[in-house]
DNA sequence: GGTTGCAATGCAACTGGTTGCATAGTATCC
DNA sequence: GGATACTATGCAACCAGTTGCATTGCAACC
């Protein structure tokens, strides 16, 4: 599993609480990998049994106490190990292609209101993309070609781009903050471009399923 | 779960046996939704005692016996109600990302074989897309600006595009051919958008990584 | 001073998905 | 005629992920 390393990855980023790495799930980290506070917690524990991480109780004097995890010697050669090892590409899971698919034996045009949410959606995490980008990595900006690029300039939430990283704490230093840097604007970039194709489809779709409307919009219900 | 109604539209678009389902889940649906025969011999189990699929049992002469499923009345009203019921995006899941920023605590050119490697494989992927695409839906192909795209052309395997759908066997047949060919048509490009954006941001990764070889090499293990 | 709300952690039960194994018939290869 | 491989189905055990609920502490609201 890479929830595992996921977290070993963000803590090696930041030493965090349980409660933290979650927050951090839902934005940064969590655009292209997803985990609940539960499971985060499950997690945590589990590494920690394994020795991979070690947590170490804050007691909180103005704030609940909270259990800081940072990765352990072990923890490091684990994800390197990892990093090492082959990998099958993820497959895509959209639910929205088996829905089109089905479309067909139902009133496609049913399907606008849900692509109509879906792209709002997604033309919202590409906003609060590039806001992350030219807050944090200003200076070499994707090229973003024309593109409609409906309102939702929401501030983008706490998201750990430049001044992320602990400073210098890590016992061994090697570890160039450009290094990191350049390596976290590739996977934004991805991000980028994931939703840039995804919206360019959308909209080809929604033509398509409006062209249905005007035609033939034969049976409501079987 | 959606597996469930991604079965019932397979099933729609042909009245199958799990085998076959799980064949077909490994082309066409499975391109953009992944399932073992495990799962959809279950799925379709249940799916039976719910009474949404019934299944026949063709005592087979030359060939060991089949089940052969296919959706009933309740089952498409549950496809209905499915469809006009509102979803969250599905999120993206990509290990890659989590090794890219992994990598910054590592040596980052250690990943170039495994991107080497996902390459290969969104490569073939993209040039299976087109073929069908030229295969099936020709005519009105995708724009396709000036790509790397490697070799493998290999024949593409059985995906239903327009010889699928049983003719007109179906009770009721409003649902007409093109309809369900341009809607299926969206579902490939949306394939074809992603690889091609995939595999650009491919492109852009390693060389920057191949920027970190050449520089400072340090560290080869902790 | 009670209510609402958020930070922080966790248990328990369930569902979805994966892995490993088992079986049985048919076809083909050498 | 025995080995190998593919069609076709399924059980059992396990692991990952989700959902619902519970608790404690602080802060702020009115």
């Amino acid at each position: 599993m890479a929830l595992d390393h996921a977290l070993l990855v963000s803590l090696l980023e930041k030493p965090s609480s349980g409660y933290e790495l979650a927050r951090r799930f839902d934005s940064s980290i969590g655009y292209f990998w997803h985990a609940t506070h539960q499971q985060i917690y499950r997690v945590l524990a589990r590494m920690e049994a394994s020795g991979w991480i070690s947590g170490e109780v804050q007691a909180g004097e103005t704030a609940p106490d909270r259990k800081v995890f940072s990765v352990t010697g072990p923890g490091r050669e684990e994800l390197s190990r990892w990093l090492g090892q082959p990998a099958e590409p993820d497959g895509v899971r959209d639910t929205l292609m088996v829905k089109l698919r089905g479309a067909a034996f139902d009133d496609p045009a049913r399907l606008l209101p849900e692509f109509e949410r879906h792209r709002a959606a997604h033309a919202d995490r590409l906003s609060r993309y590039r806001a992350i980008e030219s807050r944090d990595f200003a200076g070499a900006q994707s090229a973003s070609p024309a593109m409609p690029s409906s309102g939702a300039q929401g501030a983008s939430p706490g998201v750990d781009g430049r001044r992320s990283a602990s400073p210098a704490t890590q016992s061994d230093s090697t570890v160039t903050l450009e290094r990191q840097q350049a390596l976290q604007h590739l996977v934004l970039k991805s991000g980028i471009r994931y939703e840039q194709a995804w919206l360019e489809w959308c909209e080809e779709s929604m033509s398509l399923l409006r062209s249905f409307n005007q035609s033939q919009s034969t049976r409501t219900t079987p």
